[in-house]
DNA sequence: CGGTTGAGTAAGTATCTGCTTACAGTATTA
DNA sequence: TAATACTGTAAGCAGATACTTACTCAACCG
């Protein structure tokens, strides 16, 4: 009986360059023929890991969300005086939306007619809100809180900023530092209840 | 010299029927063959109105933005006790993105390479924000300002704010309720700087 | 070592897509 | 009415696109 089945290997070494196929170019554009190309194979090797493009797209999905939960796991891990919360706006601040984990929620949201996709989409949302509003929570545990909104509701716009955030970067609308700006500001308005600076 | 031309009043006539397929397709779904089928007339007919399909999406662009505007301006012209800005939250709330607005946003933010396509885009988001500025800002000059961020700043939340609970809407993972709540809560906050309900 | 099976190559297919061309009909004005 | 510019029809073209088929090669395990 030979040769071992490397398939779950090999789908884990092209997902990254699929996942950043689709987040640059979106799902009509990046071709079958485009994706092989990248991945320095043929497309029905492709087509041997996943049944479909399609296929190829909702693991892109999961993978984008996983990559940002790692990291975000990685900053919670580290123990400082700043809350979780605030640790969490002051990275997207900076780092926010680096590896285009926007653009594929974006390639997906013109697919929502198809079902799986859309469900794709859906649960990797409710997820990130979940997680965020976690973080809101425990930061008001923690910190109090004055006469800021429910964490579900903070949360949903914490997440609309970050979208946002990402839609002016990307057209060039604001620069870094307003960018940052931006999240500081309104992040611990939505976090506590009023607003730093002002 | 027979036959007026009539190309600008066809133009008019089509382009909601345009803007609303690229808004349910998406830029590359949306062939010319489709276009011509839900306009009712055969493709070179469209390709007399526009020289070519990245034109019907821009034009798509304007238009949506124009939709915008007008319904704004006929709210802002009512003369009632709320200030500008709250009635266009309040109106927001329950309507929001009901044309399909970001859904055409989404769509050209897929195709952000084309400069074209880009800079429509830019401009469209560019006027949207500003608009929603001017409107914090007069509300601020009539009903004054407690610990909020800067007018540009909420603005800029306030389109985040949007986008989110259209996306949220898309997928389905929001109540009309919440949705509505969402946008009152968070709204007042960014606008007042300070949470009505807590 | 030897045969089974996974991995790779190359070419192809049916369909679609943006866009064009050639031509016929018709409304308008001089 | 006659010339003409506009409006519509039908067909088609070159290139792209998702996916397949047929085949070769070599790695592995008994």
């Amino acid at each position: 009986m030979p040769r071992p089945n490397k398939t779950v290997e090999k789908r884990r070494e092209l997902l990254p360059v699929v996942a950043r196929a689709f987040a640059e170019l979106g799902f009509r554009r990046t071709t079958t023929a485009e994706l092989a190309r990248r991945c320095g194979v043929r497309e029905n090797i492709l087509y041997r890991l996943w049944p479909d493009k399609k296929a190829m797209f909702i693991a892109a999905i999961g993978y984008v969300y996983d990559q940002s939960v790692a990291i975000w796991a990685r900053l919670l891990a580290r123990q400082e005086q700043a809350t979780a919360a605030e640790r969490l706006l002051a990275y997207e601040s900076q780092h926010h939306g680096e590896f285009g984990h926007y653009r594929i929620v974006f390639a997906g949201l013109n697919e929502t007619d198809d079902p799986d996709i859309r469900a794709a989409l859906a649960d990797m949302y409710r997820r990130f809100q979940r997680f965020v509003e976690e973080q809101i929570a425990a930061h008001r545990a923690q910190r109090g809180r004055h006469a800021a909104p429910a964490a579900h509701t903070a949360a949903w716009a914490v997440v609309g900023l970050g979208t946002v955030a990402n839609i002016a970067r990307e057209l060039e609308l604001v620069s870094d530092a307003e960018r940052s700006h931006l999240f500081s500001t309104v992040g611990r308005l939505l976090l506590e209840g009023y607003a730093p600076g002002s």
